[in-house]
RNA sequence: GCGGUCGUAGCUCAGUAGGUAGAGCAUCGGGUUGUGAUCCUGAGGGUCGCGGGUUCAAAUCCCGUCGAUCGCCCCA
């Protein structure tokens, strides 16, 4: 056994893992660009201030943090994007559009003890609208989840949004009997209810000023799943509250429903997400039978970019991490169990009979071949067995196979598809020309792609 | 940071009172028949996660440690 392992939390992607990540981080970046996303990127390192100023020192124990030898900087690896991505926004922020759309595929790192769907070091796909208030830019951001995940092969029977709105749920709890200054426990209670012993919700509930009726009312409304499709009235109803008090979620609904989302979203007022600096929608996607961690999660955090240096911009984002999405795609058969699959296709593999005039051939022949674009294999085997390098043609999953053989002498070689099965001698100097007629007629193949 | 389970070749596993490691697949090579194959044949690869202890002798028993996994804490 290897004398050194991988780091906890760690993972090593041989190409079939690889193929697997980059199938998932290409659908998350085609449907980014296709939403009108562009993509940015920071360092991997940051100052440790930067996520202690978001976060407070508490956050130092779970980073990977570190000083140079003989400097006195503290840096740590990124934990999550959003500090870079609101430092970036804060330090051009003059010269921003509105609204500006970015998206990142980063790692990120995390000094966590690791679970099943939660490593040391994660890709996740961040996705962030700045500059726009309001239901359509909420909406707007969802809808690339969604197409993303809809890309992935999920339906809305797999997976659900899960949204609510911080300024919707303060008023329906203060409509339950929570005092203004509860607020932020109110939340915090709600967030933590399913982890919480009935004795400890009860004593925590008391600390908010709820008498037993009030409490029984807080447990329904962080109960209180709807669709999202639902009419408003009949929400408010359900909440005991008002309509107009819900209105941050009848601009959500109307906007998802004309976008072709309601499927794929609920109401769901348990949904409060930890971040104190959420100010608006919040939202997490998850597993519809409730497998697994969250998905993704996100939500309108309009004080974010003023935290770090720059104006008042408001902001809707969310991220997604490819170690739980990973998990619920394999559970739902989405991927292929064999990541080879995935792996780009050769257009050609190339087959030498062992004679002095293939084997001088055959090089010249690849590089002419690759200098037009094509992906070209070739066998690095002694045997002259061609049924044996066929076969390597054929793990490898080549489109077709090129023999150096007896054609030689006529100047030709035999070009073999191992996809349709025909075979036929072409001239040397017809080789590329061949190939690249065969390869445009083959372009319907999605693993061409990238 | 705290508890439960687990750790033998690349993979799936066997290894039966403790007696100094095995199979299938995969990989690599040779041979035969010009075509993804069959057949024949050979090889490489593990100090049994690592370290210590008990014993004449440990993959097997004990302790520690590292890693995986499940739960708690946390979850940006």
């Amino acid at each position: 056994m290897a004398a050194f392992q991988s780091p906890k939390g760690t993972r090593d992607f041989y190409p079939d893992q690889m193929a697997l990540r980059r199938h998932v981080e290409n659908i998350w970046r085609k449907a980014s660009v296709d939403c009108g996303f562009d993509e940015i990127e920071g360092p991997t390192f940051e100052h440790l201030s930067l996520f202690t100023a978001k976060s407070g020192p508490g956050i130092v124990s779970e980073l990977f943090s570190f000083r140079r030898a003989g400097g006195s900087d503290d840096y740590a690896l990124r934990p999550e994007f959003t500090p870079t991505l609101a430092r970036m926004a804060a330090a051009r922020a003059g010269t921003l559009s509105v609204p500006t759309k970015w998206f990142a595929i980063p790692l990120h790192f995390r000094a966590e003890r690791p679970q099943r769907g939660r490593l040391r070091e994660f890709v996740q796909w961040n996705v962030d609208l700045l500059g726009s208030e309001g239901a359509a830019a909420d909406c707007d951001v969802i809808a690339c989840a969604a197409l993303a995940l809809e890309r992935l092969g999920l339906q809305p029977t797999d997976v659900r949004f899960r949204l609510a709105h911080r300024g919707a749920s303060a008023a329906v709890l203060t409509a339950a009997g929570v005092a203004g200054e509860h607020i932020g426990e109110a939340f915090e209670l709600l967030d933590r209810r399913d982890k919480l012993s009935p004795e400890e919700f009860q004593t925590r509930a008391v600390k908010l000023g709820l008498d037993a009726a009030a409490q029984k009312r807080f447990a329904a409304i962080a109960g209180t799943k709807l669709p999202v499709s639902a009419s408003m009235n009949d929400v408010a109803a359900s909440l005991g509250v008002d309509a107009d008090v819900l209105a941050p979620l009848a601009e959500l609904s109307e906007k998802l429903n004309s976008l072709g989302l309601s499927d794929w979203c609920q109401w769901d007022f348990g949904i409060v997400r930890g971040l104190a600096y959420y100010t608006g929608t919040v939202f997490e996607v998850h597993e519809c039978a409730g497998k697994e961690r969250a998905i993704a999660g996100g939500g309108r955090y309009d004080g974010l970019v003023e935290l770090f240096g720059g104006p008042k911009m408001p902001a809707i984002g969310f991220g997604m991490g490819d170690v739980v999405l990973g998990l619920v795609l394999a559970d739902k058969g989405l991927l292929p169990k064999d990541g080879g699959l995935l792996l780009p296709r050769p257009d050609v593999f190339l087959i030498s009979d062992g004679s002095d005039a293939a084997e001088k051939a055959l090089p010249k022949l690849v590089m002419q071949i690759r200098r037009a674009g094509l992906h070209a294999r070739h066998s690095w085997k002694a045997t002259k067995n061609v049924g044996k390098l066929l076969s390597d043609a054929g793990k490898c999953r080549a489109r077709s196979a090129l023999i150096l053989g007896a054609e030689m002498a006529d100047g030709a070689v035999a070009i073999k598809d191992l996809d349709g099965g025909g075979q036929r001698v072409v001239p040397l100097g017809e080789v590329v020309t061949t190939l690249l007629a065969m390869t445009t007629a083959n372009t319907s193949n999605p693993s061409k792609e990238i």
